[in-house]
DNA sequence: TTGAGCATGTAAACTGTTACATGATTGT
DNA sequence: ACAATCATGTAACAGTTTACATGCTCAA
């Protein structure tokens, strides 16, 4: 239900209309709380109605300009120091790794090692950001605590991946060195090796 | 859409109950992909119509046991091999660090050493579930990588906590250096610092 | 015989995505 | 005149959560 708080903090900074908020959500919101124009005009209805929110001006084109009300400052304040922040409970990249003992060691390494570049290439469109927003105030100075967070989750997801595809390699080598054949049933599925006293982390 | 890979992937090891599988999502997939029972069951209904999964069995209590069928274990390594993971859009806790400004300095150290304090819990427990799960089968290779992970991620989380909780709080200083006056307004909130030349990264 | 655990399902409400629909204003 | 951008909204569908509803089996 975070949207109504994410819509709610935005305003509470300036003033904005729809169309204002959905910009914010596109760049310095994207990676923190995706949303689509539907849902933003949609809770912006739902926030008015419920009286967190005012009309505070009407311009062209049908603009329309919302601005926070008390009730609706408070009730961000509320969220903030009295609610539990939920944590994520879905990662799909780590649902597929639970399941690579469906495919070879081979393919299961290359699906680790494109992760791993996946997050360098996230990790340099961070820092170019970081480089971009320099110290331009529009830019939240809480932003940039987020933006730290990013980098730093971009760099251990890329440790994590090639420590992890190492890990699945020797898996492979050891499999290997015990009956000197392919370990892959006809399926091409791995088999499941006895004992891989592997480690190193 | 990975509800019906995460319930394929579970299948593609050994055939299972509705109720089987509400348990490994409740222990070892708990954290990777979170799914309640109402969307279990109905999900094995929707794969077996699909033909990507068969009834193999009725057992006491109109126990059904479900395998995966050669279509269904073609759809899982399709999926594994040519699809893109889709990345997380959403962060509650980082969400909330963007309107920190909402609260007062000692409110958003407090926010953020908390923080840090549920991730510290987070990774202790999940050392835990490491010392039990030892060297027992059941919880699969993969799913030990899955909980690296989260150890990793847990250790990130909390270093990162406390050095926004510093850098925070060094805000608070130097605002305080300047006027020597307690840097909020009537309302508690705070008064932005004009320059926090604050690093330390 | 009773309670714990096994076992399945449905309905309603809510949240999120995709696609469509419309039109005004501004700069070139 | 035209394109780009501003600006708002609706509808259909897909996915998720919460609550309800029901009944069987087994061991103590």
């Amino acid at each position: 239900m975070s949207l109504r708080h994410a819509v709610l903090g935005l305003l509470a900074d300036t003033s904005a209309s729809g169309y204002d908020l959905m910009k914010s959500f596109e760049t310095s919101l994207d990676h923190v709380w995706h949303a689509t124009q539907s849902q933003v005009y949609g809770e912006l209805g739902k926030l008015t109605a419920a009286g967190l929110l005012e009309v505070s001006d009407e311009g062209p084109r049908g603009r329309k300009e919302y601005v926070v009300t008390p009730a609706g400052r408070d009730e961000l304040r509320r969220w903030l120091t009295e609610t539990e922040p939920v944590r994520q409970r879905r990662n799909d990249t780590l649902l597929r790794v639970f399941f690579l003992g469906e495919l070879s060691t081979q393919e299961a390494v290359g699906f680790l090692e494109r992760e791993a570049e996946r997050c360098a290439g996230e990790r340099a469109a961070l820092e170019e950001v970081e480089k971009t927003v320099g110290r331009v105030e529009p830019f939240s100075v809480n932003g940039r605590l987020a933006l730290e967070f990013g980098l730093r989750l971009a760099t251990m997801q890329e440790e994590w991946a090639r420590w992890a595809a190492a890990q699945v390699g020797a898996r492979e080598k050891a499999a290997g060195a015990q009956d000197g054949a392919a370990s892959h049933d006809a399926s091409g599925r791995p088999v499941e090796p006895k004992d891989p006293e592997s480690s190193e982390r």
